[in-house]
Formats: C-alpha cells, structure tokens, sequence
DNA sequence: AAATGTTATTTGCAAAAAACAATTAACTGT
DNA sequence: ACAGTTAATTGTTTTTTGCAAATAACATTT
C-alpha cells in the first residue's frame, strides 16, 4: 500500500542560538558541498531513515556534528516545504531551534556566532527560518523560563535578569522580574552556594524541574 | 546532486475543532482505504508535489474535500515523525489545526463532530496529535482573538464571550473579559447593526485586521 | 400606557499585580 | 573604620483584574 506519488526530499535545519557581547546571536556553518558551497547557512541535512527515531534525533545529530554536544535546550519551530526552498526538489524541512549558553563552546565556534540582526544573506529559505525563530524565542521569553537556557548551569539572579533583557530586546524591572520568576518556581536557590567578589555575595541559582511545559523537554 | 539516501513519505494530517452543544469537537474521517479502514481517524492524506505548493496547500486541499470549504483558521501544529508512527513505513506527518464554525456544516457534517474529551481509539500517532492540537488551542485561546474563529462573521460580545469560555474549559468574568477584548481592537462594532430579540439588542461585532499575529494567516 | 421579564452594557469599588524609586545589606580593598 | 560596588529588599504609586450591582433597551403582558 506504497503510495505511487513521488516524495519530497526530508531534511531538518537548525537555529543555534547564544548570547555572546550582550547580543543574540546564531552559529552558522560555511557548507562543504552543492548547492551553496562555501556559503555560510543553518545548520542541517539529511534524515536519515536507517538511524534517526524521529526528526528530532536528525537535528541532534545535526548540532552533535557542528558543536560537538548536546544542546541545553532543543525544540521544534517549523516545516517549510515547496518545490522552490532547494534547487534538489520539493522538499519538506523541519527545522528547529536550540539554546546554547557561549561559555560551552570553544574559542572558534564563539567567533562565529553573529548577531541575528547582522547576519550575512543566507541561502535557501533560512532567512525565513531565522525569522520564525527568533520571534518564536522573543515570543516565549516573556513568559517561560527558555533564556535560562542560554547560560551555563549555575547564574545569578542579575545574570538571568541580563539574559532575558538580551533576548527580549527590551529593559526589564530589576524587582518585578526576581518577583515574578521566584513565584514561577522556574528556578531554585542552590543551598549555600554563592557568586563573590569585592562586594555583596550573590545567591547563586540553577533550573528547577519546573521549568519546563509538559511537551518542551530537555535532550 | 539528489541524496542517495531512501527518503520518509510525506503526509498531512488535520485536527479541526468546532463547538458543538457548548463543548469542542473534532471533525473526524472514516478511513475507506487500508492501514485502519473503517476506523475513525483525523483526515489526512499525502504530499502532491505535482499540485501542492507547500504542506499548507495540502492540508488545505484535505480540508476542501473533507467539508467542501476553507476553513477559517488554518495554522500549522507540529510535524510527527519515525519509523512507527504508519505501517507504511517511515514517515513524516505535518500536522495543522483549523477552526470551523458548526453554523457552516451540512446536517451530517455536524452530527460526526465529537467531543475531545469523548473521542474513540484513534489510529496512527492521532491521539497525541489530538493532544497537543487541544494543548495549543486552549493555550492560544487565553490571549488571542483564535476562538473568534469558531463563529461566523458576525456575532455579538456574548457569544464571544461564551465560544471562548467553551475552549478554554473555566470560567471568564463578564466586564473583564469585554473590557481586555476590545482593549486589544482584535474584533469591532458593525456600525447599526444589532441581533434583536425580546431584550435589549446586542451589538453585532467582527473580527478586525488587527486580529492575527504577523505568522497567521486567514485563508 | 405602565408594568414585567429578559438580556445587554456600564459603573463602582476592593483586591491584586506591576512599575518605579529609593533604601538597606554584605562583602573587598584601602 | 571607610569607600566602593553589587545584591537584595522595601515602600509607594499606578494599572489591571475580579466581583457585584446598577442601569439600559427592548418585547410582551397587564
């Protein structure tokens, strides 16, 4: 009971995102084979049917190869298709979007991170996806706990409150936000643990399992 | 340059959601051809790369033949994929949501119409599409004009108020809810017109262009 | 014509949340 | 001990929400 249609080509496309000099920026690679060769683009490739469960595992194998880990945070965006978004043929690509705190990556995967307001022409339809992304990641800050996403395992509550001020674009009160991200539970005070310097102690912070919504979870 | 590698089969699948006796339903399809036939299931069906220009088009064009009209709404929902998910093979489902109001259904149509919460054992990965539809709905319906999609063209701040409480499933204050609807000009009087009754006439609203979100589209 | 029933719409007030501005706390280094 | 710096809290004003009641606009009945 094979359909006889012919199927489009199956791909997934990432949007790595990272806050690097105050900035939201996205990692892209420079592509080693046609189209587009040498250009930089996205992140993707191929499903592949023989090893990847489901697409989700494809774009994990796809950011394992360019980052060389697992991002900290991994959802889906969007499927883009059409017989026009690759010069190979119809073609279905879901894409995803994934948070990576900088500190995580080494000096020359940090290098390439670029603004996602100055970013060189893409190829494809990634200049699409880069816009769905990044309204979908503003869009969600407001509300959850995704920029936390973004910096490493242990922050403060000032370092929070920078990351969702970068992300959003927009100046945020420094008490509402503690206020209100307390009350969410999104994250717990780590017992004793604080960031010093020559001044005030502060409390440090990490993720709480409430973090989440019931369909978002962590890889 | 074409991948060597043997490619998913494409598939759209449509969860199209209505109110039916003051609760949401779903349109559902018996199946007339093997895997499930004869089994209850979203109606759904395969990519045409020869006519379809985009996934969006497909689900289109199975909704079309499903009730015979567009639907008001239409949004893309998640893509489902695996090795498991249709016997067929592996394969790659795009999901999308609609809102059809009942007033639009034939008399057949609207009787098919079940209750979410009251659905049969569904095939395929249905029920978790099912899932996250309702979840998306329910979570959109909260700050968006979505639920208006479930009415036809002209209805008054009542049934407004009514079809959004019916989705969302709680309870809605009266002067809050008119207050924060025409706060954000997502719907608009229609100058002298009135749905006349034995009572005071009501005000007959529509949606207005300020309705949907840059990524949303009527169709 | 006035009273009644019914639904629509507005108003007023209390409670809660958010925005804003300032103060206090806890360190290091001099 | 004091200055400098960042953390954390507190108090006050403004805005939003929740709740309850009052008023408005009819058709129908008395």
């Amino acid at each position: 009971m094979e359909p006889t249609y012919p199927q489009p080509l199956v791909m997934v496309d990432t949007a790595l995102f990272t806050i690097r000099e105050e900035r939201l920026c996205l990692i892209l690679t420079r592509r080693r084979e046609p189209p587009f060769e040498g250009v930089l683009a996205l992140p993707g490739g191929f499903v592949h049917v023989q090893e990847d469960a489901d697409t989700e595992m494809a774009a994990r194998r796809v950011i394992r190869s360019k980052i060389g880990f697992d991002a900290r945070y991994l959802e889906q965006l969007f499927t883009f298709s059409g017989p026009a978004r690759d010069p190979r043929g119809w073609s279905v690509s879901v894409a995803y979007y994934a948070l990576i705190p900088l500190t995580l990556l080494d000096q020359s995967q940090a290098a390439e991170a670029l603004p996602v307001d100055a970013l060189p022409p893409l190829p494809f339809d990634h200049p699409q996806i880069v816009a769905r992304a990044v309204e979908r990641l503003r869009g969600k800050a407001t509300y959850s706990s995704l920029p936390a996403f973004l910096l490493p395992g242990e922050f403060t509550m000032n370092d929070l409150h920078r990351i969702y001020e970068q992300t959003i674009g927009a100046r945020l009160d420094k008490a509402s936000f503690r206020h209100k991200i307390l009350e969410q539970d999104i994250i717990e005070p780590i017992p004793n643990r604080f960031r010093v310097g020559a001044h005030r102690p502060a409390q440090l912070y990490r993720l709480s399992s409430k973090a989440l919504t019931p369909f978002e979870r962590k890889i």
